[in-house]
DNA sequence: CATTTGACGCCAA
DNA sequence: TTTGGCGCCAAAT
């Protein structure tokens, strides 16, 4: 199912790295279906998945179910930073 | 079962 | 560079 693909994707993400919504929904075998990727983290809170290392094409983190203020300081703590990031942080 | 919703992405104006 | 509109998909209504 593209929803557990998603899911197994994600949780195979590496410390320090990120994936754009685009990519996981590539893996997940239909790279249009970044919205549905979206909408799926955003219905499943489970813990064990590092949602916080999904963010959007544009280098924007998008949103996040604890609120974009905590993936913000989980992506710096493992060392993704950018310009977007830097800019929201002032 | 038909529509709407939403943590997206890309292109044209 | 900033909008607006369209496409595309899973889950909720």
């Amino acid at each position: 199912m593209f929803t557990q693909k998603v899911y197994e994707i994600v949780k195979k993400i590496p410390k320090g790295k990120v994936l754009t919504y685009k990519e996981v929904a590539k893996r997940a075998g239909n790279e249009k279906a970044s919205r549905a990727v979206g909408n799926i983290l955003h219905k499943n809170h489970n813990p064990e998945i590092p949602c916080h290392r999904v963010i959007r094409s544009d280098g924007k983190l998008g949103g996040y179910n604890k609120g974009a203020v905590e993936k913000r300081r989980k992506l710096k703590e493992e060392g993704y930073l950018d310009k977007t990031i830097a800019k929201l942080q002032k």
